[in-house]
DNA sequence: AGCACGCCGACT
DNA sequence: GTCGGCGTGCTC
């Protein structure tokens, strides 16, 4: 130990709780170094991309031990002293290494350590002979006359980013113009203040333009807001609007959406709305597009990011609003490594920038109603939809004793007829892919299991094979039972797969898509998909949960959802939520426009509260019935839990990290310890599995009893012989 | 997480 | 006699 020397404090991304000790580097004045630069350090045989904490004058190491800093990769740091703070905060909320953390803030190329430089973008100005130039003279060229369109709709520069998203294939049609000297090159980025709005606004109804002015007046402070709004209510208008008056400001927005198919349709209607720069980032782009959008926040050269999950962090120059689309949604949960939920970080976030944040959504989640009811959030209900379009109606059909044909109820069947008959078409929800979630032996009972889960697998008939929908695996499907190899191989239940041979049988004639993961892992598929059913090719569509998000079928009067039942009796006390939710986001895709549409629900438990309720008073009771539960079961949000998961390919092994990390733990009072118990499913791609449940009456008794526990977890031998996680907050309790 | 060190079984 | 199995410990 020395003083008098500058120790620089470092997080490096491996799964360690600490941090580490480096000499600062010998040419450059340790002062200038700012707590959030990137560095490069040696680290154990290799070399790392590391991020600087703080620097101190001392350290717990022997100084013989302590390495130099190889190299500092930025300047000054790339994120604010508020982002900084963020990421201390939610490292410490989540029980995750820092550095790990720190590494999910940036995208991979800066993880790499590549350089924090921006390529600049290619902006496109039409001269002035392109500018006067008819459009009809084009006709012979139909991709230029869109491009030149286009561009003479711009006041500025336009860059190439705004073209890829607006017109495909446009860069030949650019090089033609060029050719003609309509159109050149420029390398400077459009002055985003000049001009804000290429169309006209929609005019708001009162709800929306009273959401609108609630936000729109909270815009320098930070706040929380719900917006609730039914499909079609125009909670994107009230978005569009509530961003112009922050473009107004001069800030930025980041808005987050919980699937990367949702960000076209979004990022369409915001190009064709703002005349600012925007840009995209989620898991399809390449890592020096996500890279290049993030720099590009950062530097203020954007005025609106529109991202998945991994965007929250984006660094923003001139911060002025977090807007988070779908809000309900699981998949803003982060399901591995660092377990965090970015609309919980969001608001977090929003409030050490100083910003308002809106969330939105057709089915709040519990925990935002709760925080609406606590004061905390502030609602914003649009209850009219827009243009009139009437409510879809909900009616539960009870098919205990009727005859059924592949999952389709004779009085479902007429319904179908009749609404094809009106040349309007039906959605057929089955959330199971796949021909039939099981296959058994009529002679012997023999059932197909997945030989590394505790599942059975799955048939698929058009592939020929059996899969575990678990851990993937795969065999070829049997022409007869290896057991008694005598016996008929049925296959039982209902998937998509059978659904649709079932509706070729029963409709013949009329035209079915199959829509889930199956049928559109191929880049392309769904969006043709989405474009022949508005073109009214399709009659019936039948689909997985992907239908459920987002995407509209004008010309659907009727949904249906084949098997409500199967979400109604999970041990998981999330799931009638997530129930409820999907029943509601599906219904969402009827009726949107003049045609009233309908819902038929099949059912064997007409007379579940979940259901009545829902049918009869709508979400909002059922969310608060709900929440009525949980507040006698003493469930989140009226507790605070946190999920330790632990699994190894030994079976004994789980057990007996619990029994040693039991016997280190300090009895508590205030934190129930509800396991170790096998997790819902046993085994998992060859791995037992094992989970304890904490929780506690308050967040900071749960908080103080989890810093205690990961130093044991930590500790112990046994940690390094199995896989295990930590989940605060956990959302699926599978 | 990687990676090296180290102490016991089946091979040229 | 060695190659390599993975149990254990460290990374500043």
């Amino acid at each position: 130990m020395r003083n008098n020397l500058y120790i620089l404090k470092v997080a490096i991304p491996v799964p360690v709780y600490r941090l580490f000790d480096y000499l600062p580097p010998l040419d450059l004045d340790p002062k200038t170094l700012k707590p959030g630069i990137r560095l490069t350090v040696p680290f154990g045989k290799g070399q790392k991309t590391a991020f600087l904490i703080g620097i101190d004058s001392n350290s717990e190491i022997l100084s013989a031990k302590l390495k130099r800093i190889e190299a500092v990769l930025d300047e000054r740091p790339l994120l604010s002293d508020r982002d900084l703070s963020l990421l201390h905060w939610a490292a410490r909320y989540y029980h995750h290494p820092l550095g790990e953390v720190f590494s999910a803030a940036f995208p991979v190329a800066l993880r790499q350590g590549k350089p924090a430089t921006i390529k600049a973008e290619k902006f496109y100005v039409l001269t002035e002979k392109g500018r006067l130039l008819n459009p009809e003279q084009l006709r012979r060229a139909p991709k230029q006359q869109q491009l030149l369109y286009q561009l003479q709709t711009q006041r500025d520069a336009v860059p190439a980013s705004h073209l890829n998203a607006i017109i495909e294939n446009w860069r030949p049609a650019a090089k033609a113009l060029q050719d003609k000297q309509l159109l050149r090159l420029e390398g400077v980025a459009v002055n985003a203040t000049t001009h804000l709005i290429l169309n006209p606004q929609l005019h708001p109804n009162s709800l929306q333009q009273e959401a609108i002015e609630q936000v729109v007046s909270a815009l320098s402070r930070f706040e929380v807001f719900l917006l609730e709004g039914v499909t079609g209510s125009g909670k994107t208008e009230v978005y569009m609007q509530v961003i112009r008056s922050v473009l107004e400001r001069g800030l930025q927005v980041l808005v987050l959406l919980p699937e990367i198919t949702l960000t076209p349709q979004l990022e369409q209607r915001f190009r064709l709305r703002f005349a600012v720069p925007i840009t995209i980032s989620h898991s399809k782009l390449t890592d020096i597009q996500r890279q290049q959008a993030w720099l590009g926040m950062q530097r203020g050269d954007y005025a609106i990011m529109l991202g998945t999950r991994s965007a929250l962090f984006t660094p923003l120059a001139r911060p002025g609003l977090i807007i988070l689309d779908e809000e309900h949604d699981a998949s803003f949960k982060q399901q591995e490594g660092f377990r965090f939920s970015a609309r919980d970080v969001a608001v977090v976030r929003g409030k050490l920038l100083n910003v308002p944040v809106l969330l939105g959504t057709a089915t709040p989640s519990l925990e935002s109603v709760y925080n609406v009811e606590q004061g905390r959030y502030r609602l914003l209900h649009l209850t009219e939809r827009a243009g009139n379009a009437a409510p879809p109606k909900m009616l539960l059909l009870d098919i205990r004793n009727k005859r059924m044909q592949e999952g389709l109820s004779e009085p479902l069947i007429a319904e179908m007829h009749k609404t094809l008959a009106k040349n309007e078409q039906v959605l057929l929800f089955l959330n199971r892919r796949g021909f039939a979630p099981t296959l058994i032996c009529h002679g012997c009972g023999w059932v197909a299991r997945c030989r590394r889960c505790e599942a059975n697998m799955v048939v698929h008939y058009d592939e020929a094979l059996l899969r575990c929908h678990h851990c993937g695996s795969e065999q070829r499907l049997l022409p007869q039972c290896p057991e008694c190899e005598t016996g008929q191989l049925t296959p039982l239940g209902l998937g998509t797969e059978r659904v649709e041979k079932a509706l070729a049988q029963l409709f013949p004639g009329r035209s079915v898509i199959r829509l889930d993961r199956d049928t559109t892992q191929r880049k392309g598929v769904l969006e043709d998909a989405l474009e022949r059913i508005n073109r009214g090719d399709v009659d019936i569509i039948l689909g997985t949960q992907m239908l459920a998000k987002g995407h509209h079928f004008p010309n659907v009067t009727l949904v249906v959802m084949l098997d409500v039942d199967s979400g109604l009796f999970s041990i998981d006390f999330h799931a009638s939520e997530k129930l409820a939710q999907m029943i509601v986001q599906v219904s969402g895709r009827a009726g949107r426009a003049e045609k009233p549409g309908r819902v038929i629900l099949q059912t064997r438990k007409p007379e579940h509260p979940l259901l009545t309720i829902l049918i009869k008073d709508g979400y909002g009771r059922f969310a608060r019935s709900a929440l009525a539960e949980r507040r006698l079961a003493e469930l989140p949000p009226y507790s605070f839990q946190a999920l330790l998961r632990v699994e190894a390919t030994d079976s004994a092994v789980p057990l007996q990290f619990f029994e040693q990390l039991m016997q280190a733990v300090e009895p508590n009072r205030t934190v129930r310890m509800l396991g170790p118990v096998p997790a819902p499913m046993s085994r998992r791609a060859g791995r037992y599995r094992y989970q304890l449940l904490l929780q506690s009456a308050t967040r900071p008794e749960l908080h103080r009893f989890l810093d205690k526990l990961m130093p044991l977890i930590a500790g112990l031998k046994l940690t390094r012989k199995v896989r295990w996680s930590l989940d605060v907050d956990p959302v699926d309790l599978y």
